[in-house]
DNA sequence: GCCAGTCTCATTTTT
DNA sequence: TGAGACTGGC
């Protein structure tokens, strides 16, 4: 069989060309069940790519038939781009997007099932918590020591678990209060929600699962379309999206049953599902993600097929080695080992910094050498494990001209005069949504306090209408003419816009309706003449914001000349900011390790790599924390595809409060061969103090990171790298008295200072100090957890 | 109802 | 440290 379009037998070689056997097994393996197990870097999204483009060019699947899905919008983007590279327009039609934006175009069909309707609202996580504070509040449940954010996440955590306040509430101690505030605030919450037509991030999940387990007839019009389910990153798949996924690969079955008597009869096999993930990469089980998913795929799915990917080609050997060394620690892992072709190359460079910005003073001044060096900085990246650190590294880069952009963090959306300016939208889009009209009630300020919104709220209940509604009857509420007159105005704009945005059924808005709409709520609201007239400076650039949103209905009207405000709310709630990201910008990416997940560079900078940071002090007590943390350093040590950096301080100004920081004990399970100290802990951190010779050394050198420090003890061990030079600073071996318990009267030795009492113990945990006065040396304050002390 | 100044409090990761 | 809650004066 020849065809014109799609000349088998060539293409068929040029989508295996350049693949490795396991590479091409995983695009031609036909089955019901495969799982691709790929580690970093090795070639996961040209074998997911590939495979799709496969069945497309055989035509063994039309594009409709194809359902791929991702985490992250940007990878469902980078996905899309590289079939087409490949088909071209052959791939119109496939759905590729991630778990929430799949679930929220089938609710948006399927609203009309169960109670909501097409224009609902997607609540992020702000929206949700302004919500539950309000019902906390109602409730009065933080007597029983309930905060909104507790609640939000127990809500999460069981919603990811497919529960809700029903079924919680059976298995619940009820009789212990704040339990039972606990469940009748969820049953508040998600009344609350189907009221506003809402739903939460999770729902968007779990809803569909349940419209799908409550009308098969609907789920089997998305199994007999879908017949190839491809699901990236398996490893972060939660309950209720494996559920998802069960449920959209099961069997079709039609109903033939007649008189009552249900008979049904198997009409297609379920589609066929490929999955792919790398269980070391799994970094999200704080939020409910399940390892179980990927480790017992074989068992869920018997018969399944796996293949394994283990050459890697970003990185070199010393890095990948450093890798295995590290994630090699965790137990429960079924042994997987990179390798790949591209030979040693650097080693590892090590770095301790006295502080967090001679830390990041090194990290600057690094980049610049590579920069100078020939490496672009689009192509360097400064890695870190919580948000706060990027600070240090930014003002020392600002001094230093590194260009650079902060990935994540911040975002767009979440500013306030975005999200008022987003709530007018919504307010027209989907007027039973309570939050959003109340939360503009009184912006811009109409004199509409806390007393005046409750007398809307209960004019509202008492006529049995909408919050909405009731804006339309100022007078018979009961208010002043002032405020009468401010919410009048208020329901006009609201209607004005509502013209442009929602025409009546059968006329088609406008491509424009959405900027034209937003302009409309901005300007006749007031909201952009009281941002003009203020005289606090941060407005400006609230109104410069403002603009920015303006320009970016605009180009939304262009990508999607049919798009609607549903549409663009849509694309707003569950398009992050972290998703556009830049290539082309110049500049240096600087970001937390979870969001360089899926992203490579030719170097890397991993820092804050001490204790309590990675592993972050958090995860000590969680189950399966310190594991987690560990495949997090991991991740971030496989994002580096030539150059690696590893840097600390020792000491970290944490609120306001500067702290003595230990080197992480990951630094210690990557063999010492691999890693070229710069300057190791062992020469800041010698006993005797801070400064030490190392620091002041370096200050006074022109060059100071291009000559290696000579090592201590005058150049005698020419192969050692720092590490060996202070066994006993790192970690296990590092000395840490840890819970070495002190009280008034003790008396002890210390390696210098020899025997004394201790005359009193303050502060606590890792910062506990002994007072101590010593029998010849005189009275000391020694950090109990560091100080070379034994009790007597 | 508004505002500004003070206070307290918690500080991980985020589709 | 810095964001949000709270308070008291207008």
């Amino acid at each position: 069989m020849t065809d014109a379009l799609f000349p088998l037998a060539p293409d068929a070689d040029d989508l295996l060309a350049g693949l490795n056997p396991p590479q091409r097994e995983a695009v031609e393996y036909r089955g019901p069940a495969l799982l691709i197990v790929a580690g970093a870097g090795s070639g996961k999204t040209r074998v997911l790519t590939h495979r799709i483009a496969s069945l497309l060019r055989s035509r063994e699947a039309w594009p409709s038939q194809i359902l791929a899905i991702t985490f992250t919008n940007k990878a469902a983007g980078e996905m899309r781009e590289r079939v087409e590279q490949i088909v071209g327009d052959g791939a119109r039609g496939m759905w590729i997007s991630t778990f929430h934006s799949a679930c929220v175009r089938i609710l948006r069909r399927e609203a009309e099932q169960f109670g909501f309707t097409k224009a609902f609202t997607i609540y992020d996580s702000g929206d949700s918590r302004a919500l539950l504070k309000r019902l906390v509040k109602e409730r009065e449940a933080d007597a029983f020591g309930l905060t909104p954010a507790g609640v939000q996440s127990k809500i999460s955590k069981l919603k990811n678990e497919l529960a809700d306040a029903e079924s919680y509430a059976r298995d619940a101690n009820m009789s212990d209060p704040a339990e039972r505030a606990f469940v009748e605030i969820f049953g508040d919450y998600q009344r609350e929600l189907q009221k506003a037509n809402a739903f939460d991030f999770d729902d968007l999940i779990g809803q569909t699962v349940f419209l799908f387990r409550a009308f098969p007839h609907v789920a089997d019009v998305y199994r007999k379309r879908f017949r190839h389910v491809l699901v990236d990153e398996y490893q972060d798949t939660n309950h209720a999206q494996y559920q998802l996924i069960r449920e959209l690969t099961r069997p079709v079955q039609t109903d033939v049953s007649s008189g009552g008597a249900a008979v049904l009869i198997p009409e297609a096999d379920g589609a066929s599902l490929t999955v792919v993930g790398d269980s070391d990469q799994s970094i999200y089980a704080f939020r409910g993600a399940d390892i179980r998913n990927i480790t017992e795929f074989e068992r869920d799915f018997p018969g399944a097929k796996v293949v394994l990917l283990e050459q890697n080609y970003r990185s070199t050997q010393n890095i990948l080695d450093a890798a295995n060394s590290v994630i090699r620690n965790n137990f429960d892992r079924k042994d997987k080992k990179l390798w790949s072709d591209q030979g040693e190359g650097e080693k590892i460079v090590g770095f301790t910094g006295y502080s967090q910005h001679d830390e990041a003073q090194f990290v600057a001044d690094e980049i610049d050498r590579l920069r100078r060096g020939g490496v672009d900085y689009q192509q360097m990246a400064v890695f870190y494990r919580t948000n706060s650190q990027s600070r240090a590294l930014e003002e020392i880069f600002i001094r230093a001209a590194v260009p650079y952009k902060i990935m994540g963090g911040t975002k767009f959306y979440d500013r306030a005069e975005i999200k008022d300016a987003l709530a007018y939208l919504v307010a027209v889009a989907n007027p039973a949504d309570e939050m959003a009209v109340r939360r503009i009630l009184n912006r811009p300020r109409r004199g509409i306090g806390d007393v005046t919104e409750t007398a809307i709220a209960r004019f509202a209940t008492d006529n049995g209408m909408s919050f909405r509604d009731a804006l339309a009857h100022p007078a018979e509420i009961g208010l002043g003419p002032k405020l009468q007159k401010a919410i009048a105005q208020l329901d006009d704009v609201l209607r004005e816009a509502s013209g442009i945005l929602v025409p009546a059924s059968g006329e088609q808005p406008s491509p424009k309706a959405v900027t034209e709409g937003l302009r409309v709520l901005l300007d006749k609201s007031g909201y952009s003449d009281a941002l003009r007239r203020s005289r606090d400076p941060q407005d400006e650039a609230r109104v410069e914001n403002l603009d920015e949103l303006v320009a970016v209905t605009r180009e939304f009207a262009r990508n999607n000349p049919e798009g609607t405000i549903v549409d663009f709310l849509t694309e707003v709630a569950l398009v992050s900011d972290t998703d556009d990201i830049d290539d082309a910008s110049g500049a240096v990416s600087l970001m937390t390790l979870h969001t360089a997940k899926g992203l490579e560079f030719d170097a890397v900078f991993l820092t804050g790599v001490e204790e309590d940071l990675i592993p972050h002090r958090i995860s000590a007590g969680e189950p399966g924390g310190p594991q987690e943390e560990r495949r997090l350093f991991y991740v971030g040590i496989t994002r580096a595809r030539k150059r690696l950096y590893l840097s600390l301080a020792m000491t970290r100004a944490q609120f306001g409060e500067v702290s003595v920081a230990m080197p992480s004990r990951f630094l210690q399970e990557i063999p010492s061969t691999l890693v070229d100290w710069r300057q190791s802990p062992g020469d800041v951190n010698s006993r005797g103090g801070l400064q030490s010779r190392a620091l002041n050394g370096r200050r006074t050198t022109g060059d100071r990171w291009g000559v290696k420090p000579l090592p201590a003890g005058g150049g005698l061990t020419p192969t050692s790298t720092a590490m060996d030079k202070f066994p006993g600073l790192v970690t296990n071996k590092m000395r840490d008295n840890g819970d070495l318990e002190l009280a008034a009267g003790d008396r002890i030795r210390h390696d210098d200072f020899g025997e004394g009492r201790v005359d009193a113990v303050t502060g606590d945990g890792a910062k506990r100090i002994a007072h101590v006065r010593f029998d010849t040396a005189g009275s000391k304050k020694l950090l109990i957890k560091v100080a070379p002390i034994t009790k007597l």
